[in-house]
DNA sequence: CTGAAAGCGCTTACAG
DNA sequence: CTGAAAGCGCTTACAG
């Protein structure tokens, strides 16, 4: 069934089918009813490519969402629910989502700008993964636009979408302050990645507001991963004046943090209270549950995607703004003296 | 660039060029050479809805990654891995990925069928879906190829891919076993969902093997989640002859299991050991870490494109045989005593 | 081994 | 408001 055969029982010609179809608005309402009502009652589905080849656009956006093979390094905690996010968020702007790929391990050069042409495009999200790849690099820089969460893309046409990471840090450190807590130290990630500085930014400032002091010693780097928490706390817990609270910049150091704590034999809040941040899922499953500053995905992913959208109608000298989510501060056991 | 371009400046018709873009046997090895240099010399990408409009073909395979909108209840713990690995097994095997979505709540009725007509799809992987709703239905039964994992599609032309569930629970009892343990009971998912009713059955094969009795009340039905793991264990500590070990056919049900043991003032695995299913991320990160059985997310990932092109290949009226794939024990500290 | 031509299924000026 | 015609960028019999 294609629109010849459409057009051929509607008794007009493929024209009137295609603008009744696409609701243009010189074509009458009798007309357009009755090839529509014609058209849902054969089932006919007009042949995108066909309308991508004449149309020159496609309707389509392209993911980007790790660096192909095998680099496990930094992965965002919850790229599931970003993805779902996307997807929705995109749907509902009656875009269609194609998932890229780098072919395989070396020659990612242009891979991703090449499908992009292939398949005509129109921008691409990348989520959580690393800039630092010449395939994405060699995107950035070109004129298609991108959306990256959590990605600093550099290039004429992109935008970063990212969580409102100072003020969740300073969320943090405000609900630990009200628990009562003076002595407040912190775990970083990386401090090369924005997230992680913002985070550290965010807590700075929250205890200069509140003035709290933070000695040299209560801040201490990590990798997000949580071996790195559990190290950071057992130093600060070998500290002259270890601190009474932590907040860890991601929720698997936090988890780490809970496990050096139950080492040293300090209960959890009661001697030592806990925050994270990601709200990833093993934060509700370990014990005690973990206070942390919840991202909001879908947030995230219709920002993003909002984002791209800008992107698409501006004018391409002017750089685009960063979008900022706020977070969500998810009281819970690992910080609340009543639990 | 286009492939008119590309012509003139190498002197040949578009024919040439078309084939010796797509390799066809015909054309002279020295052209062909001349005009993929060429070709990538002046970065010239095939447009693809232009070779989907001639060839009937897109090389595209649709993915079903949920119900779209906001169904939370079964969701596989890893999706994220099993995505990564489906879009690495399709990018080698040259076929390219796109997102499908229900475009709402309500309408969802024939959604998926007509994007892959109108898309031109080959076929569809369908990952971790309650396969109760209606556009997936209509998927399945029509006459589009379909690859489910751990999602029983029925339809002429699907095919199912699962972790091997029953001899991983086996694995898991009989590691057990090997601890020394005779009174093994066992938390379920709900056993309407095939993956839990196999891991049943894997765990009553392995200890009648092993014979191992299993009063009833050492079978207690879960819901994969960590509460129901929680009471599970709650119950089974109450029975008159309370179980050394435990299998709980979901991670989140094993910590549940963990917590519970915990309650109750056990050590684990010491006074009772826990074994849980799947390996999700928490599953290293709790304490005890908990022993599971992991599922090859690798390995699923890519038997489903090999059993999507199997469907490809096959004779339609042939149903297809279901891909199992070996699951893999991890001993953690849950269940081992040394540790 | 190569080229001229037809055609894939649409949309959109252009003319009426 | 509608139709005839051109054309989007490719591939593939067909002829040579």
């Amino acid at each position: 069934m294609n629109i010849r055969e459409l057009a051929l029982r509607s008794g007009v010609s493929t024209a009137t089918v295609s603008r009744a179809l696409n609701d243009r608005a010189e074509v009458s309402e009798a007309t357009r009813d009755r090839i529509r009502r014609l058209a849902s009652e054969l089932g006919y589905a007009p042949n995108e490519p066909a309308r991508t080849l004449v149309r020159r656009r496609s309707d389509t956006i392209g993911l980007v969402w790790d660096t192909g093979y095998e680099t496990l390094g930094f992965q965002h905690p919850f790229l599931q629910g970003l993805l779902s996010a996307v997807r929705n968020a995109l749907s509902e702007a009656d875009y269609h989502l194609m998932l890229l790929t780098t072919s395989g391990p070396g020659d990612a050069d242009t891979t991703y700008l090449q499908a992009v042409r292939r398949h005509n495009l129109e921008g691409v999200v990348v989520l959580g993964t690393p800039a630092d790849n010449r395939a994405l690099r060699a995107l950035a820089a070109s004129d298609v636009p991108c959306s990256g969460i959590d990605v600093a893309l550099s290039g004429p046409r992109t935008v970063r979408v990212t969580s409102d990471n100072a003020a969740g840090a300073a969320a943090a450190v405000e609900h630990l302050y009200a628990q009562g807590h003076r002595r407040i130290a912190t775990v970083t990630g990386p401090l090369y990645l924005p997230p992680a500085a913002e985070r550290l930014a965010g807590f700075r400032q929250a205890c200069a507001r509140l003035g709290l002091d933070v000695p040299p010693e209560y801040v201490v780097t990590g990798d997000f991963f949580l071996n790195s928490g559990q190290d950071a706390v057992r130093t600060l817990l070998a500290t002259e004046q270890p601190p009474t609270a932590v907040f860890a910049a991601g929720d698997q150091m936090a988890i780490g943090a809970l496990h050096a704590a139950a080492d040293a034999g300090l209960s959890v809040p009661g001697d030592l209270a806990i925050v994270g941040f990601d709200d990833i899922d093993a934060a509700s499953l370990v014990r005690p549950a973990l206070t942390t500053v919840a991202q909001d995905q879908r947030a995230l992913g219709s920002a993003a995607v909002k984002a791209l959208r800008g992107l698409l109608d501006a004018d391409p000298a002017e750089p685009a703004e960063p979008w900022i989510v706020p977070t969500r501060l998810v009281v819970r056991a690992s910080s609340r003296p009543g639990a």
